[in-house]
RNA sequence: GGAGGCUUAGCUCAGCUGGUUCAGAGCAUCUGCCUUACAAGCAGAGGGUCACUGGUUCGAAUCCAGUAGCCUCCACCA
């Protein structure tokens, strides 16, 4: 035989995945058949693979290939996020390594860049994503900034805007000081952070002793403070209230005032408020008009001139600064180490800087209803179900959003200025001045069209992600066009929990708003890949394998079988590159399952001695089909897989095979030969879903006669559950327990498999064994099986429910040995028919337990009192 | 601070409406095998007080309450 023993997956993966492509089978156009649709959660474009990218994109090409299979039309459609703070950070980063400052760009140039960055690029992860196996319509790929798409960001945007939903205004946001945009509440990712707690002193105007302590954690804000607040019912200060103090350092006077939201027992009581740096100050200023506003950071932030002192200083370098001079000036009082929450920002990692500043937001509201009802209603389902919780307390609670962000890369905010800085929001240049028209009510405009700008912001980018099931089928500029009519609302979304709130609750909303239906139908949510011990994997940790590197030692179908093993819906996935290698090794399995059958020779003379071993079969496959099935149903995808594998490893090799196997350099018949390829054929396609490549691979090998050139696994018809016959599996289950117990039995006396032993069954209840001879003779390497009325004296013996079973050895039995095994049985028997007595002897038990229950009991009884009967004999019988 | 979840074998997890010898699976471990499909393998074996305490029930890994530990999400305490 000139097949190898060991699979070698890099031969094949290549070969089937341009077969593939090249004979279309991924590409999907609407049809008569019922559609199946996933939208890929788009990666970032300028990502690479990483494990969690691994995880979801299997899954999504598990069950896309499994839709395939189903004779649904199967359409998996693949794209990119420009992802605009992330991508426009790495450009900026890249034009410094070139010496080349954003300052110094016009945007166009610097959005010319960007395309070219994103032309070099952008591709990779999707490239990496067809090694892994991946059946996207490529034909489809989409990148949140197509023209198209933009298009539909642009259209939403006016939408909302007429609706009154979207507004303009000046706001505490979050600013990202790195990437010099402001981000959404989503965005920031709070952290718990080891900091100082600073305790100042402010100095009494007019009483050159007196000073008030404040606690602060941000000194370099000081010099931005507009007021002292204490709470109005706090003794030791109320006499201090409406006086005034001054800032340490610059000196400058700020009165001291009272309001309940000072926490008497926090710090010192005392609370400096400046407005323009923390959010909660800001609500207080607000509340009291408090002057001077200052913002002493510029967006960098760095102090500016309005600091007076330390300008141009970085705001952690001056924090440190401030706290020398605050020591050295006197008015450091104590520094005591603090832990608390602070909010990074999600893209970039910098610490966010709380700051008023003018945005656009969308009103969330009335968006949020019809999609937190859908969850509630299960129109759209959350699995596993334990979000839905999560998701409905982020949709009560759920505030407006900021969507203008200060960067260029992406679609920009379609508002237009005139030069008296009135605006109107309009697709175009030309649109916007008719509104300018419109809106003079007739008197002329003192501009032309020419002195309008644009807004210089862009959109969020989770502004044009939340419509990607739309927009990829072009729902927006055309709702009744035939692709969109056909694969809307799409069926599965894979996706991780970490983005529920950002986007799939957003697309939900986008779905109901703009298209007036649901955008998918079930929301799987994956887990969170981690490494073995726990930790989540990260570039810096450093303990992410590398995806491709994995694929390449391991083969993409052990890769895919090892993602899945161990991770069920919502579960975090402790990942172990030990799941590779047993995803390797079950495709070694087949592999070599493969050469067994392939390498029989056929007698066409002999007659089929295997019937029974086949007809189990049959049925032990549509009992597995069934489990899997219904484990699909619910999601639970590792365990369907794990169905498969104790139906491929143990039920077909270790059972199946081993049964019918001819001899050593025997033939085989031809109707074994024929049910046992059939039965290969079966596991190909059932495989194919998480197994693409080996499957296919071994589906067209000669033994299954010549495929035309359509014909492949990858659209081959799904296994259809067939009749299973409960009887036959029960015997065979005997049989196995037959054979298990010889094998053991060997094992403890050690002799060889090889040599042959003969057994005596005394049939107590009426066990069908005839039929099973065959089988029997050959696992268990019997040269006879005879039927007694009496027991065996002297041989060994086990029981197999009520029968007894008996195997002359030509060594002495060791009677100790014998007496010791039967006591422990005996005595395991004696308790557990107590236990069963004492249940049946329970009256309560009698009358309440439902009468199946009862009567388990006494066949419980019954079985044990017979079995402790026989165990006496045995025992008596080696005195 | 609020909400939710988790705790079952060395590891990762099943265990659905309480009831079959219910205490399971895969991996790992141990023992014996180079038995011509496969040592990436074969045949066996060992291993758990179902986190803890109490309650409901004829009966609890399963339902309820409390305790401990871990995790996630949300939240503006300087």
């Amino acid at each position: 035989m000139s097949i190898s023993t060991k699979y070698n997956p890099q031969e094949t993966e290549n070969k089937w995945y341009s077969y593939w492509l090249e004979k279309g089978f991924f590409h999907s156009e609407p049809d008569e058949r019922e559609p199946y649709t996933i939208v890929i959660p788009p990666p970032n474009v300028t990502g690479v693979l990483h494990m969690g990218h691994m995880l979801n994109n299997t899954i999504q090409d598990l069950l896309i290939r499994k839709a395939r299979m189903q004779g649904k039309n199967a359409c998996w459609v693949p794209g990119t996020d420009h992802a605009s703070i992330a991508t426009e950070a790495k450009v900026v980063a890249m034009l410094k390594e070139q010496g080349i400052d954003k300052k110094d760009l016009t945007r166009e140039s610097f959005l010319k860049h960007a395309w070219e960055w994103k032309e070099k690029y952008g591709g990779i992860i999707l490239e990496q994503l067809k090694k892994l196996g991946a059946s996207c319509d490529w034909e489809r790929t989409k990148f949140t900034m197509d023209e198209d798409l933009s298009a539909a960001v642009i259209d939403s945007f006016i939408h909302l805007y007429k609706k009154g939903w979207i507004y303009r205004g000046y706001r505490m946001i979050n600013w990202d000081p790195v990437g010099k945009t402001a981000i959404s509440d989503e965005e920031v990712i709070r952290k718990e952070v080891n900091q100082k707690l600073y305790y100042l002193k402010y100095f009494v105007v007019g009483q050159a002793e007196q000073y008030l302590t404040i606690a602060t954690t941000r000194p370099e804000t000081i010099m931005a403070d507009a007021a002292v607040f204490v709470n109005p019912n706090d003794t030791r200060f109320s006499h201090l209230v409406g006086q005034k103090v001054y800032i340490p350092l610059i000196n400058r006077e700020i009165e001291v005032m009272a309001d309940e939201y000072v926490d008497m027992e926090f710090g010192t009581g005392c609370l400096k408020v400046t407005p323009a740096h923390d959010i909660n100050d800001y609500e207080l200023g607000l509340k009291y008009n408090l002057t001077p506003f200052l913002d002493i950071l510029d967006d960098d932030g760095k102090l500016n001139e309005k600091a007076e002192i330390l300008v141009g200083e970085d705001r952690f370098i001056a924090r440190k600064k401030i706290a020398k001079m605050l020591e050295e000036a006197g008015n450091l009082e104590k520094v005591e180490d603090y832990k608390s929450q602070v909010g990074f920002s999600e893209r970039t990692d910098a610490v966010i800087e709380p700051k008023v500043s003018l945005q656009w937001f969308v009103k969330m509201k009335d968006l949020a209803q019809p999609a937190l009802d859908a969850v509630l209603n299960q129109e759209v389902n959350l699995i596993p179900d334990k979000f839905m919780n999560t998701y409905r307390h982020w949709m009560e609670n759920v505030r407006d959003w900021n969507i203008s962000r200060q960067l260029w890369w992406g679609q920009r905010i379609p508002a237009w200025y005139n030069p008296a800085e009135e605006w109107v929001v309009a697709k175009t240049r030309e649109e916007a001045y008719q509104e300018f028209v419109l809106k003079a009510e007739g008197k002329p405009l003192d501009f032309g069209p020419e002195q309008i700008r644009q807004d210089e912001d862009v959109m969020d980018t989770w502004f044009s992600s939340w419509l990607w099931p739309i927009s990829v089928f072009d729902g927006f500029k055309d709702p009744n066009n035939k692709d969109f009519n056909y694969y809307y609302p799409t069926q599965d979304l894979v996706t991780a929990p970490e983005i529920l709130f950002f986007w799939v609750a957003r697309m939900i909303m986008a779905g109901y708003e703009f298209a007036g239906k649901k955008p998918f139908t079930n929301v799987y949510l994956t887990g969170i890949v981690r490494d073995k011990i726990g930790r989540k994997m990260s570039k810096s940790l450093g303990n992410s394998p590398d995806p491709i590197g994995l694929i390449e030692r391991y083969g993409a179908d052990g890769v895919r079988v090892g993602m899945l093993m161990s991770s069920p819906a919502g579960n975090d996935l402790m990942f172990d590159e030990a799941y590779c290698e047993q995803g390797r090794n079950f495709a070694n399995k087949i592999w070599n399952a493969f050469r067994l059958v392939k390498g029989w020779e056929v007698d066409q003379n002999l007659a089929n001695p295997n019937q029974q071993a086949i007809a189990w079969f049959e049925s032990c496959f549509n009992e597995a089909l069934q489990k899997i099935e219904h484990n699909f149903k619910q999601y639970r995808l590792s365990e369907a897989l794990m169905d498969c594998y104790k139906l491929v490893w143990d039920d077909f090799c270790a059972w199946y095979l081993e049964m019918v196997k001819p001899a050593y350099q025997q033939a085989v018949d031809a109707e074994t030969k024929a049910a046992s390829i059939r039965f290969f054929d079966q596991i190909l396609r059932l495989l194919h879903p998480f197994m693409p490549f080996i499957t296919e691979e071994l589906y067209h090998d000669e033994l299954f006669g010549t495929r035309t050139e359509m014909d492949c696994c990858i659209v081959a018809p799904y296994p259809v559950i067939g009749t299973v016959e409960p009887q036959l599996l029960k015997e065979a289950e005997q049989i196995k327990n037959l054979v298990s117990e010889i094998r053991n039995l060997r094992n403890a006396r050690q002799i060889s498999p090889k040599e042959t032993l003969s057994l005596c069954i005394k049939n107590n209840s009426a066990f069908a064994y005839a039929s099973w001879e065959a089988v029997a003779l050959k696992l268990a390497n019997l040269e006879s099986i005879q039927y007694v009325e009496d027991k065996v004296l002297g041989a060994a013996n086990f029981l197999l429910g009520k029968d007894e079973l008996f195997v002359p050895l030509s060594q002495n039995i060791d009677a100790e040995a014998e007496k010791d095994r039967l006591n422990k049985e005996l005595a395991y028997l004696e308790g557990f028919l107590k236990s069963v007595n004492a249940k049946l002897g329970n009256e309560r038990f009698v009358q309440n337990a439902k009468p199946d229950v009862v009567k388990n009991e006494q066949n419980k009884k019954a079985d044990a009192e017979s079995k402790i009967a026989s165990i006496k004999e045995s025992l008596a019988a080696l005195h």
